[in-house]
RNA sequence: CGCGGGGUGGAGCAGUCUGGAAGCUCGCCGGGCUCAUAACCCGGAGGUCAUAGGUUCAAAUCCUAUCCCCGCAACCA
């Protein structure tokens, strides 16, 4: 094997705060294919990949469960290492963030970068919510913009953090992608991150929390736990070996800088921004690419547990085996936009692609050398010109595959590979071996044309080892053949002449009944009522149960009935409706998130139960002085609560 | 006028940067074949490439406007 250099390839690592579902094996079998091809390329492969396992929310996750936050993050931590394993990925290193030399590590770091300057103490101004003394960001907000944990509004609110100073590395930043632009994939995320936060000016990144302990304390200041970004990115670095002292073992000073960061496109923003402005603060080189990839989503919307649809690995695998699920997720996702999952497509791609072209191909190929050769494969040298165009395709698959896997197009190049399949099956009905069996004087020219199909099926099933490895085996294994070495991928005449295939070929993959598959899912998930759409049969809906409150604090709140005299669009909004409402004698301004469910002509007229002693706040700039109470149910559509009965406005509710 | 992505035959997508006969996979219809997992091979139907203008000899592709989806951001009290 010749050796082309090395390569180091990472994955994000997995926030353990729960099970990954389908589309976070996603990127783990896709980091797997390109690793596993550049290894087959001639490279020294360093496939790295772990779990995040640090912050508040685990710290709450383990509270809940009764247990500390170690014992929550080793199980979960156990169970996404059991899933990469499941789906047979063939990574070097999984690292944990609470590995003790990473940790070791991230405090050095953090000590260092404070020495130098570019970490400062200030304030964090966030969203706070009192009552669970937590501090969220806009993203860990639930869908009403309150508090994940207790479902009650946050307020802005302060508290002491460290900052990173990103200001003053963001010009050679600009510069860095300007005269890179492979650095950012796919590029049009690069436009992105350029005018969203590199051109307008970058904010200071918090690194550092007061607000929970489950962290890598400050050594300096052991009240503070470092916050996630100077926690998580490092991994990459720490876990080849590096020592911010100069320490840093031979691996790191061989595989840094990483040759490329997989990530979801999701966080791009942080692996082309802040993440290479810590390595430039360390004065190391950065990473050469970082590609963002799309996600998996599901067409029969969005998943949700209660509608028994989430999707996981290990139960997909349980449907149709590793090497399938390992096909559909790289086969089915392009390049720059979300790709769909669903049963109905897995099943497709499952017969058509693997049971009919690939599998059968196979099947048919070995049945032909046992029926009229026993099985024996021999290259008795009969060529016609039909021959030779199947040879070229063969041939010239290796370059095409190796074109598309240069540039990440993972998908076309397993298509690729199964063009190749798809000549086999022509070449058969074009020389018709059937017709040649029955005539004696055909014989060798029969030979050759089974000996053509079963080289030309070695080569593709070399070619597929790094998507599906296992099928590899499997086939090679059935035809009593050896590998064919990437650098011969490009001829033909590699399998050995005269070689017996098995006698007995085994279905690669058998072909599934979408009927049979959807009540087979139907019965390890009975869908649950549909609230929404049958409200004949309403079952109800349960919602997290909330703390118990005193009689006192239930009159603290004033409700009254309010007429909506006058409502309007908020601009520059979505989903803001502006509410003149009439209480009593006085008129409240009030601002809801109902558009999507209320016109504002029919808003006017309608007596609706109001919140009116909540204390104004600002939405979207406008000026919101109390709450207008709906009911919401589980797919979020909103009703607004009416009096029964004619009331006057102002009447109270109590 | 917050930022961005998208709208291509029944389904899922490519093609758009660098204009030049609308393509791939699946499904459907018809034919062929029978070695094979009712598989394989060939052919066909089906699209005004969201809409309306414009530039050009020529537009899915470039320009302008509009409509509709989807993310993100905006304190959806």
């Amino acid at each position: 094997m010749s050796n082309k250099g090395k390569y180091y390839i990472t994955t994000a690592i997995a926030y353990t705060s729960g099970k990954p579902h389908i589309g976070n094996t996603y990127e783990i079998v896709l980091a797997d294919a390109i690793a596993r091809f550049k290894r087959q390329e001639g490279y020294d492969v360093f496939f790295q990949t772990g779990s995040d396992e640090h912050g508040q929310k685990i710290e709450l996750k383990a509270k809940e469960a009764g247990i500390t936050p170690k014992e929550f993050v080793d199980d979960v931590s156990t169970e996404i290492k059991r899933i990469w394993d499941l789906m047979n990925t063939s990574y070097d290193k999984f690292i944990r963030t609470t590995d003790e030399d990473h940790e070791k590590q991230v405090k050095k770091i953090f000590k260092k970068l404070y020495d130098q300057g570019d970490i400062y103490k200030g304030a964090y101004e966030g969203l706070y919510c009192t009552p669970c003394e937590s501090f969220w960001t806009e993203s860990q907000l639930d869908e009403n913009g309150c508090c994940p944990d207790c479902g009650r509004p946050v307020q802005p609110a302060k508290e002491e953090a460290y900052f990173f100073k990103m200001s003053k590395y963001a010009d050679r930043l600009i510069e860095h992608i300007n005269t890179h632009p492979e650095f950012i994939q796919p590029v049009s995320r690069k436009n992105e991150m350029m005018n969203n936060f590199l051109l307008p000016g970058l904010q200071d990144l918090c690194v550092s929390r007061t607000s929970f302990t489950w962290g890598i304390p400050v050594d300096f200041d052991p009240k503070h736990v470092t916050y996630v970004w100077l926690d998580a990115l490092t991994n990459y670095i720490t876990g080849i070996g590096y020592d911010c002292d100069g320490n840093s073992t031979e691996q790191f000073k061989k595989d840094w800088p990483a040759d490329l960061h997989l990530i979801g496109k999701d966080i791009i923003r942080f692996h082309t921004i802040y993440w290479p402005i810590f390595l430039m603060a360390l004065d190391l080189p950065l990473p050469k690419q970082v590609f963002g990839h799309p996600w998996l989503i599901q067409s029969d919307g969005k998943m949700s547990k209660s509608k028994g649809n989430v999707l996981y690995a290990d139960e997909l695998v349980d449907f149709f085996g590793v090497d399938a699920v390992r096909y559909f997720v790289l086969h089915e996702m392009p390049f720059e936009n979300d790709g769909v999952i669903s049963w109905e497509l897995l099943v497709e791609r499952m017969n058509s692609d693997l049971a009919n072209t690939l599998g059968n191909l196979v099947n048919r190929t070995i049945s032909m050398s046992n029926k009229y050769f026993d099985g024996v494969v021999c290259d008795k040298g009969v060529a016609e010109p039909v021959d030779d165009d199947l040879k070229q395709v063969v041939t010239s698959t290796v370059s095409r595959v190796e074109a598309k896997m240069a540039d990440l197009r993972v998908a076309d190049a397993i298509t690729e590979v199964f063009a190749l399949f798809k000549r086999c099956n022509k070449y058969i009905d074009e020389t018709m071996p059937w017709a040649l069996a029955k005539d004696e004087a055909e014989q060798d020219r029969l030979a050759t044309v089974l000996y053509n199909l079963v080289e030309s099926i070695t080569i593709g099933a070399s070619l597929l080892k790094s998507f599906m490895p296992e099928t590899t085996e499997k086939i090679l294994a059935q035809l009593h053949a050896t590998e064919v070495a990437y650098e011969e991928l490009g001829t033909f005449g590699h399998y050995v002449s005269g070689t017996k295939v098995t006698d007995a070929p085994e279905i690669l993959f058998a072909r599934l009944n979408l009927e049979d598959v959807m009540a087979e899912v139907e019965k390890r998930h009975p869908a649950q009522p549909e609230v929404v759409e049958e409200d004949k049969e309403d079952n109800g809906i349960d919602i997290e149960p909330k703390e118990a409150i005193s009689f006192d604090d239930f009159m603290k709140m004033q409700f009254q009935v309010g007429e909506i005299i006058a409502c309007e669009e908020v601009p520059k909004s979505k989903k803001l409706l502006c509410s003149q409402v009439k209480i009593g004698s006085q008129v409240k301004q009030i601002v809801s998130g109902i558009k999507k469910y209320y016109s504002p002509e029919e808003m006017v007229g309608k007596k609706v139960m109001v919140l009116v002693n909540l204390k104004p706040a600002k939405l979207a700039g406008v000026l919101s002085e109390g709450m207008l109470l709906c009911a919401e149910d589980a797919e979020g559509n909103l009703a607004l609560m009416t009096p029964e009965k004619e009331m006057p406005s102002g009447a109270e509710i109590c």
